[in-house]
This record gives C-alpha cells, structure tokens and sequence, in this order.
DNA sequence: GATGAATGAGGCTTCATTCAT
DNA sequence: CATGAATGAAGCCTCATTCAT
C-alpha cells in the first residue's frame, strides 16, 4: 500500500490518535494534581500518580520530562484559570467598588469554593521546590498582584481618589492575596461548613473593601 | 586538694558544661531552622544541617529524636515567641483601636521583620509534614487566633459596636492572619526594600482597621 | 507485520519475560538464603545480597517488599519443603516402628543433608527477629510438631500402647525436632565427613526410636 | 602524711574498691545477660546496657574491651556454670544408668529451670556473631560433648556395653543436646505452664535412656 | 575511675529516572 | 507508544566506640 494511501486511510486514526492523547495527557496532570494536592509534592511518588492515572510510569514520562515539569504545567494550569476567572473580572471590573467586589467574590466563589485543590498546590506545594518552579511561581503571583494594581488604580481614578502613600496599592494587593489565601486554605480545613462558605467569602470582600478605603488619602 | 575545694572548682565545671550543652543545642536548632526556612525542610537533610552546626549527624540525634522533632521544636519556639510579642500585646490591649492597631504593629515590626525565617517555616515548611506537626500547628494556630478573636470582642465590646453576623470575627481573625503571613513572607522577598518595610507594615494595619470597621452592623 | 504474526513473536516474548522474573526473583531469593545461613541474618545486608545476586539494591527492593520479607518469604519455602518431604512422610507413615523410622531417615537424609542451609534460617536465623517473622516461625513449627504428633499417636494406637503420661508425646515431639535440629546443624560442621552422615541419621534414629518406646506405658 | 601510713589507712579502702569493682563487673554482665536473652544481641545496645546497669556507657567500656568481650565474658561464666553443676555431675557420675540420668536430671533442674536466659544465650544469641566468639562457642561446645562422651563410656565399659557402631557416642552426646536445648528453650516458652516442667525433664531423660539403651550392640 | 557527649561508618529504604522490549 | 523492570544516589537513622573532662 502506497504511503498517500496509508494517510488517507490513516488519518481518522491520526486524529482519533491525538485526542486519546490529549485525553491521556489530561488525566495524567489531573492525577498528579489530586495527589500533589491531598498527600503534598514530595509524598506523591511517579508511581502513585501512574497507578492512579492508570498507565505505566514510563508513560508519565513520555508526556512529560520530570516530576518538575508536572508541577510546572500544573502551575501554568492554575494561572490559566485564575486569569481566565478572575484576572479578566478584575480587568473589565467597570472600575466601580461594587465591580471591584464582584470580581473578589469570583475569586472565592468560583475558584477557592471550587478547586482547593489548585489552591493548595499553588500556595504550598509548589513552594521551595525548585529554581524553574519559583520562577514560574512567581511569574503567575505577579500576574495576580498586576491584576489587582490595574483594578485598584483604575478604581481610585475612576473614584477621584488618591492613595495614601505610593506603598499603599502594593500593600492592598499584596494583602488582598494573602486573604485570598488563607480563607481558601481555610476552605479545606472547614468542608464541613460549607453552607457557610458564601457567608465567609462575603465578609471576607467587606473586609477587602473596608481595608482599601481606609487606604486612600484623607485630605480629599 | 580538699574535697570542698574541688566541689569549688568543679561546680562551675559542670555549669560550664550545661551552657555548652545548651548552647549546642541552639545552634543546631538555629541551623535547622535557617535551612528549614531558605531551602524547604525536605532539602534540608540531616546532614546538611549537621555540617552548618559543625557537629556530626550523630550529635544532631543526640540532641533531636529525629527529624520531625527538629521540627515540632522550632514551632514550639515559634510559637513562645510570637505569644510573648504579639498575643501578650493583644490580650492587654486596651481595647481601643489604636490599642488593637498597636498590637499589630507589633507583630509586623517586632516579630516579622525580625524573624522572617520563622514565619517561613511557620505558615510555610510545617504544612502537611505529619500528624505529630499538624498538631503542634494546629494548637499554635488556634492560639492565636484567640488571642485575636478576644482583642476584636473586647474591642467592640468597649466600643459599644456589634458584629454584622455571627462569623463576621472569625472571618476577621482569618484574614488577619492571611495577611500577616503573606506581607511577612513578601518580607522575605522585599529585603532590598527593608527601608520601606516599616510603611508596609503601617499601611497593613490601616487596611486591617478598616477592614474590621467595615464588619461591624451598620445600623448603630 | 500482521497482527497474527506479532502475537506468535510476542507470546513467547512475553512467556521468556515472565520466565526471567521469576528466575531472578528465585536468584535474589537463593542468594538472600545463602548469605543469612554463612553470615547471619544481621550481617547479611541488603547490598551484599544485592551483589550475590548481582543485581542493583533497588531491584531487591522490586521483588521483596524489605528485608524482613526476604526471611519470611524464605521460611515459607522451607515450610513447604519441610513438609512435602517429611510432613507428608509422617503423614503416610504405615502406622508402624518402621514407618515411623523411614519418615525420620527422610527428614535427615532428604532434608537435613541437602539443605542444611534451610536448617540453619530456620533454627538461628529466624529466631527472636519480629514479630512477623515470630509468627511465621511459629506457624511452621507447630506444624511440624503437630506432624510428629500425629504419627506418634496413629503408631501406638496401631501398636496399642499407651503413653506413659499425658505430656509424653508433646515432649517426645519436641525432643526429637531438638534432635533433628541439632543433627541437622552438626551437618552444617561435619561438611568433612559427609562419608559418615548416613550412619549417623541412622543412629539418630535409632536414638530416637529407643527413646520413643521408652515412654510408653510400663505395664502392658 | 607518710606514704606508709596512707597506705595503712588506705588499705582498707583499696579493699572496698576492689569489691565495689566487683561488683560493678558482676552487675554489667548480668544486665548484658538479661538483654542479650530478652532482647537478643544485636537489639541489646551498649547504651541500654549501660542504663540498666545505671553506669555510663563510658563505664561500660572500661570493665570491657568491647561488645564483643561481653558476650565472650558471659560465654564463659555460662561454661563454668554448665560444667560446675553438670559436667562434674557426669564425669563424677558412678557410672551406672542412674547416675547417668541424674546428672541429666541435674541439667534440666538445676541449670535449664533456673537459667533460661544462659540457654537463649548460649544457644540462639552467641551463634555466627563472630570468629572470636564462635570459637569459644565451639570450646564450650566441646567441653560438654566431651563431658557426655566420657559419662557413657565410663557407663558403657562398667556395664560391659559396647556401641552399636563407632559413631553412635557421638550422636548421642549431640542428640541430647539438641534435646537438651530444644527443651530448655521450650521451657521459655512454657513458662506459665512451670508445674509441668519437672515432668517435662523426666519424660526427656526417660527418651535419652531409652535413646542410649537402643544404640548398644545388639548381640550381647 | 566515671561520665556522657561526640563521632561516623554503615544499614535499610525510597524514588526519580532510564531503557530494552 | 507503552510498559515496567532495573538502577543507584541519597535520605534517615542506629549504634559501637572514643576521649576530654
């Protein structure tokens, strides 16, 4: 059989081919990321997440180069849906502080509520790991922080406002995400009040919203 | 030589002794600590830790059942210190706002700015490492967390205000602390920027005031 | 290649692959017994077995889950040895003086002098290790008694005798595993006059049968 | 002070000295002893030894050259103890079966009942630890093997016996003590069924005599 | 003589990674 | 492509032994 032919005859194959692949690919990062989240970074061998992903280990590291690069695509993961979730809420937020709100609330209640998981890998797990891990690590948080800066300053100008020292809107970010983190933390340790979860991610943007106000100069 | 002259100069013999036994032992607590903070507490072998503290691995389990004991006892002592600087100063405030203020003040200046190390390991290299660490974490949480949620009620009991819902102070206490560990761990990365510190420091309580004046029930 | 054609070349692939495992699990597992006879179970360490076997430490660690196992899965061995060459014997035994011989000449001449190594795990190697291995031991030992046992009692209801006193046979039993055991480890040093050991299972044996017919009950 | 007169003064205290020496030799060898049966050889640590025998480890080391010299130490006291109660027993045996099994009985009574802990020694915990201690082994070994050979020829020429075959006294000088030190260790192992025990030891040396009796020439 | 802190070799075990099939 | 057996470096820990006081 001709080469042309075997393509022709082949190219269902090729496509049906690279899905499984792509489908492969896919458990096996979310695998990884079950297992990194629930029994930590170190703890989750190459060979639990195979077993889990129910493939070989040489599998694993067909689809990727090192325990490392799990990690790494993960983060890249992570950012992805951060952004996509509340990144562009933030920067379309319509520069009002109950736009500014609804995106802080997305956060909690789209991301934390719904992927601790995520949570957990990305303020602990991926913590210390590695050079190409922090450099990664720290790429998506200051993505995060240039979210909120741009918010928050186009908030304030929006607003009139003037902030009250030129650290202030670092600091608001900078605190801002660390709220983010614990209450999301916090998150997995209170699953069994999660009825009170909407409550928790309420008061906790009051907070927010309270903190930034208190921020902008007085003398206005 | 009489027996009571050699009681004379033995005695300061054997405290000697008990300085230096004393003395080793902090330092390689100290080393551990150090390393536990910059390199993770799974890279930081027994070994490396050893060489740092110019001992032998031997001497450090002499000194320290195992690893994990290394650990539990950094946290006890993390757990001294911040209750000595920070809950101290919490529970006696005098349950105005810049009593409340003051306390955190003291926190960011007396106890991050100074100890960054400890609040790496703290929020950061104890997490998900055993039971036995969990347990100690746990307990050094809740404390302070308590000493939190006692400042804000006194706070607002003196001040005649009341919670806008029930886990408005909880909320509270938990974001505190999220903001704490992660201005104090942005410490660890704003070294170069310590000249600064002391205004992000101001500026987090600011944030932190009017966050908790933002959730307290506004019909008053 | 068709797929028919691959399977023919793949089955016996597959079947020489499973062949192999098993021989280097048996080669892991005979060095294992070698070295925990020479040496001793403590002196034995991993990576000497490793070496024997001429294989990485990992790979032990592949096929035996540590070295506990190693030993446990060693008597085992010997247990199904043991009693496929002279539990069985026993077993069967006619009933009379000289089945009940022919099943010790076995238990020497079959066992003790092929495999005195079996001989030495069993009787030092494994004792006072685990509890585990305690388990195992104990397993295999009451086994054999109860064998002894056994043939003890058919041979003299056969023979209608009567034991001299209820604890006769259990110290019959035990007296004579003491014998084999002994014997069996005077093999293990008399390697030089194996010329002469057949005489002296004989004469064990004979020791034995004497014994035996001396704790019956005098007035018959 | 005089040399003389100190000497004459200390006199009595080099004495006291030289008994508390003693003593405290007497007391590490006896702790070492009670682990290393417990325990067994390897598990029984220096320092363990040294708490219990409330000295230092420091202390330890100076009354013996090392572990190894503990073990080696005690071998001997267990050889002097075996042949001052049963050795002179058999050699001094006069010569008839009686007197044959009363020096058995002497062993069982006398050393196996009141000192299970030399048997466990002696026959589990010395075994393939070393060549130093192997060879002692082996001399004690032989000592008794000896002892028990010259009881039965002295027995055999009083009663114009004659063995069945040149081998035949060795075997039964190894038979029972293989019997000897399966019972003894039985013993361990039955200690709550001690009322029992004397029983045990005379159905045992019934088995010998009927042993012995059956390993003569048969035409007499 | 006695002490006990210090040493460091060596043992067991895990696990990321490779590679022949 | 997938498999999984094999590797070996590296980690934690124990313990016999030494030696300054």
């Amino acid at each position: 059989m001709s080469q042309l032919a075997k393509n022709l005859e082949n190219s269902p194959t090729a496509a049906r081919r690279q899905r499984e692949r792509e489908a492969r690919y896919q458990t096996i990062l979310a695998c990884a990321e079950d297992l990194f989240a629930s029994e930590g970074y170190h703890a989750a061998s190459m060979e639990k997440i195979a077993r889990k992903a129910e493939v070989s280990v040489g599998t694993v590291y067909f689809y990727f180069k090192n325990k490392e690069d799990l990690l790494v695509k993960l983060l890249n993961d992570i950012s992805f849906h951060i952004r996509e979730l509340v990144g562009k809420e933030f920067s379309r937020s319509e520069a009002t502080l109950s736009g500014f709100e609804k995106a802080g609330l997305a956060f909690f209640n789209e991301f934390c509520l719904k992927h601790p998981e995520k949570i957990a890998i990305f303020f602990r797990e991926s913590v210390g790991q590695s050079a190409e891990v922090e450099i990664q690590r720290k790429k998506i948080f200051d993505k995060i922080i240039t979210d909120i800066l741009g918010a928050l300053s186009r908030l304030f100008d929006k607003m009139g406002w003037t902030f009250k020292n030129p650290l202030a809107p670092e600091v608001m970010a900078v605190s801002i995400v660390g709220m983010y983190e614990r209450v999301a933390y916090q998150y997995l340790i209170w699953q069994d009040r999660s009825s009170e979860l909407a409550q928790v991610g309420q008061d906790a943007l009051d907070f927010i919203v309270g903190g930034v106000q208190s921020l902008r100069a007085e003398s206005e």
